[in-house]
DNA sequence: CCTGCCGATCAATCATAGAG
DNA sequence: GCTCTATGATTGATCGGCAG
C-alpha cells in the first residue's frame, strides 16, 4: 500500500477537462463511426488540430470512450441518439452540396 | 466463473439505430502472469494486473538508462533480482520504449502548436 | 516453427474536475 | 464545503503483424 502512494510523483496529472467544443467534435466522430470508432493516425491528427489537443489525448479519449461505452451502452443511449441525429443533418447537407456541385461541374 | 451471456445478444436489433458492433464484444484474455503453483489451487492465481513495487520500477528504470534493449542474459538476471518473470521484464522494456518514443514526439510538437495557438 | 519487437488497444486504476 | 460521479492519464498486459 505504501508503495502505491508513489503515484504522487505524477504531478502532471493535473488534467484539465477538454473544452465543450472539443468534446463535441470528438463525440461527433465517435458516434458517426460507431460501427468502427478507431480513427486512423491521420484522422487523429486532424481531430487533434480541430480540438486543440495532442494526438495522444485524442487516442486517450477514444480509448476511454470505447471502453466506457461498451461497459454500459445504456448509459450512453441518450448521447448516442443525440449525435446520431446531429450527424444525420450534416450528412444531408453534405449530400445536398455534393449534388449541387455535381450539377455545376459535370454537364 | 463467468456470467457473460446477455439476455439477448446475437441478432438483437434495438428499436433505435444503435446496434452492438464487433468492437463492443471484444474481450481480452485475462493476464496470465501467474505461476499457478503455490497456494492451494483455488481457481484464481494471478489473473490480475501486477503492481510493481517502487524498488522494482527504480531498478528497471536504472537498467533502461543503461540499455534500451535487453539481452537474454541480462533479462534473466534482472528478473531473478526483482522477482519478476522474464516476460514481465521483457514487456516492461517494451512499454518503456514506447513511452520514451511517445514523450520525444510530444516534446517536439508543442513548439509548433504553441506558435499557432498563442 | 518460435521468439522479440512494434504499434495499437485493452482494462483496471489513479487522481482530479465538476455536478448536486 | 463536501460527497459522488464524470473524465483524462497511466500502465501492465494482450492482439495482430512483421522480421529474423
Amino acid at each position: 500500500v505504501m508503495i502505491l502512494r508513489s503515484r504522487f510523483l505524477d504531478a502532471r496529472r493535473k488534467r484539465r477537462n477538454f473544452s465543450k467544443q472539443a468534446t463535441e467534435i470528438l463525440n461527433e466522430y465517435f458516434y458517426s463511426h460507431l460501427s468502427n470508432p478507431y480513427p486512423s493516425e491521420e484522422a487523429k491528427e486532424e481531430l487533434a488540430k480541430k480540438c486543440s489537443i495532442t494526438v495522444s489525448q485524442v487516442s486517450n479519449w477514444f480509448g476511454n470512450k470505447r471502453i466506457r461505452y461498451k461497459k454500459n451502452i445504456g448509459k450512453f443511449q441518450e448521447e448516442a441518439n443525440l449525435y446520431a441525429a446531429k450527424t444525420a443533418v450534416t450528412a444531408a447537407h453534405a449530400v445536398a452540396a455534393a449534388v449541387q456541385n455535381n450539377q455545376t461541374n459535370s454537364p | 466463473l463467468n456470467e457473460d451471456k446477455e439476455p439477448a445478444c446475437p441478432s438483437e436489433p434495438g428499436p433505435n439505430a444503435t446496434q452492438t458492433f464487433d468492437w463492443m464484444k471484444v474481450k481480452r484474455n485475462p493476464p496470465k502472469t501467474a505461476k499457478v503453483s503455490e497456494y492451494g489451487l483455488l481457481g484464481q492465481p494471478n489473473t490480475i494486473r501486477t503492481n510493481f513495487t517502487t524498488k522494482q520500477l527504480t531498478e528497471l528504470e536504472k537498467e533502461f538508462h543503461f540499455n534500451k534493449y535487453l539481452t537474454r542474459a541480462r533479462r534473466v538476471e534482472i528478473a531473478a533480482t526483482l522477482e519478476l518473470n522474464e516476460t514481465q521484464v521483457k514487456i516492461w522494456f517494451q512499454n518503456r520504449r514506447m513511452k520514451q518514443k511517445k514523450r520525444e514526439k510530444e516534446g517536439l510538437a508543442p513548439a509548433a502548436a504553441s506558435r499557432a495557438a498563442k
